[in-house]
DNA sequence: GGGCCAA
DNA sequence: TTGGCCCAACGCCGG
DNA sequence: CCGGCG
């Protein structure tokens, strides 16, 4: 039978038999251990003298200076243990990626050890005050291990699990663990000429679409690997490739499925960095995937195809990332004094904003404008991304306009969002690139800013450029800032990597420009008020690269916390309609009533070449 | 809001 | 330990 | 020439 969608997890295929076999066979003459993400190191002391090194025989004693100090500080001046170096998450689970930001074997960073402390899990003794230990049985090893040694802070003794395998196996993978280490109690140290241990590994599993495939290379057939994402919001994020559990037969007919599927489309919200050539194909093939763990950039590690899935829909595919827990902080503190909105208010109105704000800023470098003294208060921009912001925020170095380069923040799902809120980054704004290629704007915006509060005026130049722009066949949407004015854009990506920001802004200000010729008492480019005169900024600058624009649902720095945020073209030509009048408070009822006025954005029928030359012909 | 640096 | 400083970039103004 | 403002 066919499972339903599994985040079921079990033991290998081969574990199986293992479990329900030998494991099973000679219960109670095995003892467990939870399998640790880490590093394998020996712990030895001499003269009170204590070195580590990795299983290769490299000294990594440099590299853990908490771990030493831990074991110089025992009774026991002369030892050897095994074990394993971790270090843990905040809900203290051993992961492998933090141990590697560490930097690997090589000597700790200073102030490393605060950020990511190392534990040594022991798990054996070798030997003790120069007794060789290996030839005793490893329960009596380990009991020599518990007594001799005091644990706590960076040393701790690795925890015994006792009962049935399968029970054990089960639990510890439901709790996203790696697996467990099955041990016969009465073996000697690497002794025995049967295998007296086993690895006992958890394998998720977890339908995937199939985005594209590559060329296979040297005698492979069929296609080398298969591009593989899965929905999260509306977008298809990229989750890795899988390039093994096909044989012949599989790879040749799949093969020729996908060609049918090619198209030049990219199907991932944003092309993943780093991927080479890919073939992509209409994300339509859903398969089922066999992995280890997912990764913190959340990609797939280990994987392995284990079949089409042909009664899956690949729209339905969709991924339920954990994510990671956001410290929160003074959730009561007031950020808009004028309506007592709180912190805590302007979190929860990320969470809710989420996956509609993400579909249109993730993976894109942001612009904060932060308030932690609330919005009556000075805030002020923060376009660099500071040393210390968690890792489900990632950053992206452009060019800025003034020689030196900006290491952007890149938020990817609700926990970065939720991370920023708390940080006060009340107002969020993007640059009109993907992080992926700064180099090239995905739009154009055009930003509609009256002097006062002349709003009749930003919809009758709305109107103006709607027009234009619907005959160029560039499809305009229409957002109210929160604050005064609208945002005018037009999607731009169908060309990627064509379009540059000189040619995006030239564009901009020829229809800008063409507003002001048409109506000049009305609208001007000019930025400084006064020349202005009282008239309506089109503000096409916006255009230029590394330069932003309120993000699409980002809340603004306005007294009734109005909300920067995308309107139909009815409601954005309303008389009535003012750009404040959709706030951080009335959001949940609008999208709860289901309007989303972005959501079937129609596709351009024209590219921006293409009217940029249809504009000049 | 939070790290850093100077008292 | 505390307290101030910093966290964009530009052009414009007035002092 | 500088600091604050938009």
């Amino acid at each position: 039978m066919i499972a339903k969608k599994q985040r079921v997890m079990l033991a290998t295929a081969g574990d199986e038999g293992l479990v329900d076999g030998l494991l099973a066979r000679e219960a109670g003459q095995w003892l467990f251990e939870v399998k640790q993400d880490g590093y394998r190191v020996v712990a030895a002391g001499e003269d009170g003298q204590v070195r580590l090194w990795t299983r290769n025989g490299i000294d990594c004693t440099s590299a853990y200076p908490e771990v030493v100090r831990a074991l110089n500080d025992q009774p026991y001046q002369d030892f050897e243990i095994d074990g394993e170096v971790v270090v843990r998450d905040a809900s203290g689970q051993a992961r492998f990626e933090l141990l590697q930001q560490r930097g690997g074997i090589a000597a700790a960073r200073a102030g490393v050890e605060e950020e990511l402390a190392a534990t040594y899990v022991a798990f054996d003794i070798l030997s003790l005050d120069g007794v060789d230990l290996t030839p005793i049985t490893l329960d009596r090893r380990r009991g020599l291990l518990g007594d001799a040694f005091e644990f706590g802070g960076a040393l701790e003794l690795s925890e015994l699990l006792e009962g049935d395998a399968a029970e054990l196996l089960a639990k510890e993978c439901a709790a996203g663990g790696e697996g467990l280490i099955a041990k016969r109690t009465s073996s000697g140290y690497r002794a025995g000429r049967s295998r007296n241990w086993y690895k006992l590994k958890c394998l998720r599993r977890d339908d995937m679409v199939i985005a594209g495939y590559t060329e296979p290379k040297g005698s492979r057939v069929g296609f080398g690997a298969l591009v593989l994402g899965m929905n999260e919001g509306r977008r298809l994020v990229y989750t890795g490739r899988v390039g093994t559990g096909f044989d012949d037969a599989t790879l040749k007919s799949l093969a020729k499925r996908l060609a049918k599927l090619r198209t030049d489309v990219c199907p991932f919200a944003s092309v993943p960095p780093g991927l080479g050539a890919v073939n992509w194909v209409t994300p339509e093939l859903v398969c089922e995937v066999g992995f280890g763990e997912w990764s913190s950039s959340g990609k797939v590690r280990h994987p392995r195809y284990l079949g089409l899935r042909p009664d899956k829909e690949a729209t339905e595919v969709r991924r339920e990332r954990q994510l990671p827990e956001v410290k929160l902080s003074n959730l009561d503190k007031i950020y808009y004094p004028a309506i007592e909105g709180t912190k805590g208010e302007v979190v929860s109105y990320y969470d809710l904003v989420a996956p509609l704000m993400l579909a249109e800023i993730a993976d894109r470098p942001l612009v904060l404008e932060r308030f932690p003294n609330g919005v009556k208060a000075k805030g002020f921009y923060q376009k660099n991304t500071p040393d210390h912001v968690p890792d489900y925020i990632s950053r992206v170095r452009v060019d800025s306009n003034s020689g030196d380069s900006i290491s952007y923040s890149v938020v990817h799902d609700e926990a970065g969002l939720r991370y920023l809120a708390n940080q006060a980054a009340l107002v969020m704004h993007v640059l009109l690139s993907d992080a992926a290629d700064p180099a090239h704007p995905i739009e154009i915006i055009w930003d509609l800013d009256p002097t006062g509060d002349d709003f009749a005026r930003v919809q009758q130049a709305a109107l103006l450029l709607k027009d234009r722009l619907d005959d160029l066949g560039l499809a305009p949407r229409v957002k109210s800032t929160g604050s005064k004015g609208l945002h005018i854009h037009i999607d731009i990506s169908d060309q990627p990597g064509v379009v540059g920001y000189d040619m995006s802004r030239a564009f901009a200000s020829r229809l800008a420009w063409e507003l002001v010729e048409e109506a000049p008492n009305d609208f001007s480019l000019e930025f400084s008020k006064k020349e202005r005169q009282g008239k309506l900024l089109i503000d096409v600058l916006r255009n230029g690269h590394a330069s932003h624009a309120a993000a699409a649902y980002s809340l603004r720095a306005v007294p009734e916390a109005g909300a920067a945020a995308p309107i139909s073209w009815e409601e954005a030509l309303d008389p009535e309609f003012r750009p404040r009048q959709l706030t951080m408070r009335n959001m949940a009822e609008r999208l709860s009533a289901g309007i989303d006025p972005w959501a079937d954005r129609a596709a351009p029928t024209s590219t921006i070449t293409g009217a940029a030359e249809k504009l000049l012909g």
